[in-house]
DNA sequence: ATTCAAAAACTAATCAATTTAGTCTTTACA
DNA sequence: TGTAAAGACTAAATTGATTAGTTTTTGAAT
């Protein structure tokens, strides 16, 4: 029963990952986010309590965001175990590649109040770790999946860090690795 | 020919580094830093012109001792490539896990003046390469080491940020991950 | 011995950004 | 028609990096 808001916390958090997308995460001042809204930097508290908490929200949508593309991955895909890991693989890398900024900060968030609920993180992956344990066994099914959520983590964010700079096709690479880490895991598995 | 320094460029990053790994780089005041130095903050920039280049000089440093810590593992290994590269990814890990700070920062720079050159990156993994290409034939070898370096960065990465919290055995999912990937690299090679 | 100049540090001030305090404006509803 | 709650604003406080200008120390030349 009153003043209409002009905005609300989901245009904030999506104004936030756009700027952030287009400017990096330093150059995110709340002034600029503000303006970007047509509001001014204080009123912004009103939906924030602070700038920390601001990053910490924008690093759960963007978990969130992630946790779609993955439900996606695991419905259109294929039918044997492989070729659904090999679609989770590569839409995690997709989604990472239409939104480096801001993976890279939900991923690498130096504090740890502005990092993502573990407990979200873990529905993500029980289902990627059921369909694991089809190629590894039930046995080892946790410590591949470790194994493959490092394995593509850490080639996206060498790549979009730019540490892997010496040319080739990295996304033949990234497919070389993830086929040959199933593959080995599904040898362990059998030995 | 004049007033005695009353520090030096090394200390300031050795120092610099020590209160990173106690308080985290958010905590990194150029006013504290200097404090710890027995100075004032504007003194600092006698030796470093900015805060960024400072940043700079931390991860540079970092690398260099990553660098070295691959040289002692290459040495003291073992006959076969297998547990030389096994050798190689230990030592890295424990790198991480003995300054996880430090190590974060110099991998996860959000900016691009902060981050390590590049040159130095790849000085630091040729002698990899090549024993990476012992295991998966020469064609394959840059796309393996990269995957393996995404393996225990992501990994480890995962670790840091306190990602894998499912309990379990975190250094025998690593030594289980690495074995399975290079496994794997070793049967898609002799394919 | 005294002075000079350069190096290095200091204090004080500026600037940029977040955050807090207090005030004004809009609008729904009695 | 008035009023109270929600939302936004301006102004000011705070914190931290950076700059300007000044002072201190000391080795070397007179």
């Amino acid at each position: 029963m009153a003043y209409p808001a002009q905005t609300d916390y989901p245009t904030i958090i999506a104004t936030a990952q756009r700027l952030i997308e287009r400017d990096g995460v330093e150059q995110l001042a709340l002034a600029s986010l503000a303006s970007e809204l047509g509001i001014k930097a204080p009123s912004l508290y009103r939906y924030v309590t602070n700038k920390t908490a601001l990053l910490k929200g924008i690093v759960t949508i963007t978990i969130q965001q992630l946790f779609e593309t993955y439900s996606q991955a695991l419905n259109t895909s294929a039918d044997d175990p492989q070729n659904q890991m090999l679609a989770i693989c590569h839409g995690h890398r997709q989604f990472a590649h239409a939104q480096p900024k801001n993976y890279a900060l939900a991923f690498t968030a130096a504090s740890a109040e502005q990092r993502a609920d573990p407990a979200s993180l873990v529905a993500m992956v029980l289902p990627v770790q059921a369909i694991m344990a089809q190629i590894s066994g039930q046995e080892h099914s946790l410590s591949a999946l470790r194994g493959m959520l490092g394995l593509i983590h850490g080639f996206i964010l060498l790549e979009l860090n730019q540490q892997l700079q010496r040319g080739g096709d990295l996304s033949a690479a990234f497919d070389f690795a993830v086929r040959s880490y199933l593959a080995g895991v599904a040898t362990l598995a059998s030995a």
